[in-house]
DNA sequence: CGTAATTTTGATAAGCATCAACGCTAGTGG
DNA sequence: CCACTAGCGTTGATGCTTATCAAAATTACG
């Protein structure tokens, strides 16, 4: 077990694993499977019977509207569980897809009960990466009904570049954004159109460098202000019930 | 243990209880504390060590901005747990505030460890719960991010109505509504003048009737078309993870 | 290298905010 | 019981932010 697999680097974030923990959570992750991007894991009223460990690429659940238009909830990144808001649900509240190739290991409902049998330490890790997932949305929440369109895109950048840290994912001061212009206006409640608009005008003021698939941030601290960033909703951890 | 409490009967909506449940639960429900309306249960940024269930009353959750406006961003109804969002952080990321005068009863995360050590299902139902919420927060974001303002009013109006019938406040297509359109506007991103406009245009096309502190539904179908509703985000329950 | 998808740019319009003034209602003290 | 006051709700006028439509420019891809 020397190379952690990206669940377990994931959890270890939250505590102490025991072998007998990691042991559980390997078996979440029995049967990984290979998905192209743009795929459907699955669709909005969905049977919904099970989990999902994303292992490898980025996915984004989201919600068709009656009008066409498309708003996109979460996006995941490897390491993060999809799917725990239907526990509680027979149905898929939302759709899920692809960002681009990736994998992932399905494990059902039921598991996670057995998950609550065996481990305590695991049972307080799960309710603390939901409680983490409801945090992410309420940040999400303000940012789509209170804040401008130059503060939401900024804010969901430098989200995506604190969240990428933990991963080790980030370059420097650049990041890898393999999303197109209409998903972050999906995401952002704007129009592609307006996502552009804004884009130029943060390369023009130098706040953000936009090239492919990448995003330099010039001055992090900038684009932070700009958001208006608190980043109170990303430093989570329960060390302090076990180690007192 | 004849007259059940408040959150008793709202567990036992998602399976059933043990006597060794039943009085885990009431350990929760030890220190009931009264509270006047309007004030102040906790702010942002407060140490997070607790739960709270809420036994009378309403409260809310909410954010305040740096322009001076504020987000709300739950509504909780007696039997309702407020507070799960920061289970894993070691600060408060809302404020929570009183709607009416209301009783409450604390509870330290730690005991919530205790829960999932003891008891399964209750483990169970606690997840389920959280994730219940996840789905509230979805709905809300996607209300916020992709409807009209008629839109989002009539969708938070008709989501109170179910909910209601829930725990049977409900009487006859009245509901009562201790919200002033202030709250309102702050809870759908609107300004309070839009608000009051939104409900002329209503009340004259017969949708909606308000009075002093109620609501009255009409037609609350025509209301759940205007809002586009989709009740599916309300239908929780984990009765099938127990009895087969 | 050709074709499709994405991004950019310009012009116009819708939806809602904001400001300001006025009316109503509920609660208060005389 | 009534007059007074403060908060809440209503209404009108104006303007900003962002959507929408359409077309051109660029990029990605087979």
């Amino acid at each position: 077990m020397s190379q952690d697999s990206c669940i377990i680097c994931h959890f270890k974030h939250y505590g102490e694993l025991s072998d007998n923990d990691e042991a559980l959570l390997a078996e979440l992750e029995q049967s990984p499977t290979e998905i192209k991007g743009d795929q459907i894991l699955w669709q909005e009223g969905d049977v919904a019977r099970e989990f999902c460990t994303l292992s490898k690429g980025w996915a984004y659940s989201f919600r068709h509207m009656e009008d066409g238009s498309r708003q996109i909830l979460e996006i995941y990144l490897p390491g993060d569980i999809i799917g725990l808001r239907e526990f509680a649900f027979k149905e898929r509240l939302t759709g899920v897809a692809m960002l681009e190739d990736g994998v992932v290991c399905h494990f059902p409902h039921r598991r996670l009960i057995n998950v609550f049998r065996e481990s305590l330490t695991l049972s307080a890790i799960f309710f603390a990466i939901s409680s983490h997932q409801q945090a992410l949305l309420t940040e999400r929440l303000v940012n789509l009904a209170r804040r401008s369109a130059r503060q939401r895109l900024a804010h969901l950048i430098y989200e995506m570049y604190v969240r990428l840290e933990r991963t080790k994912a980030r370059d420097g001061n650049s990041i890898r954004l393999p999303l197109s212009q209409q998903h972050l206006g999906d995401a952002l409640g704007l129009s592609s159109v307006h996502v552009s608009r804004t884009l130029t005008a943060f390369r023009e003021e130098g706040l953000l460098l936009r090239s492919r698939q990448r995003v330099e941030l010039p001055d992090p601290e900038a684009l932070a202000r700009e958001a208006e960033f608190g980043d109170a909703y990303l430093n989570d951890g329960i060390d302090h019930f076990f180690h007192h």
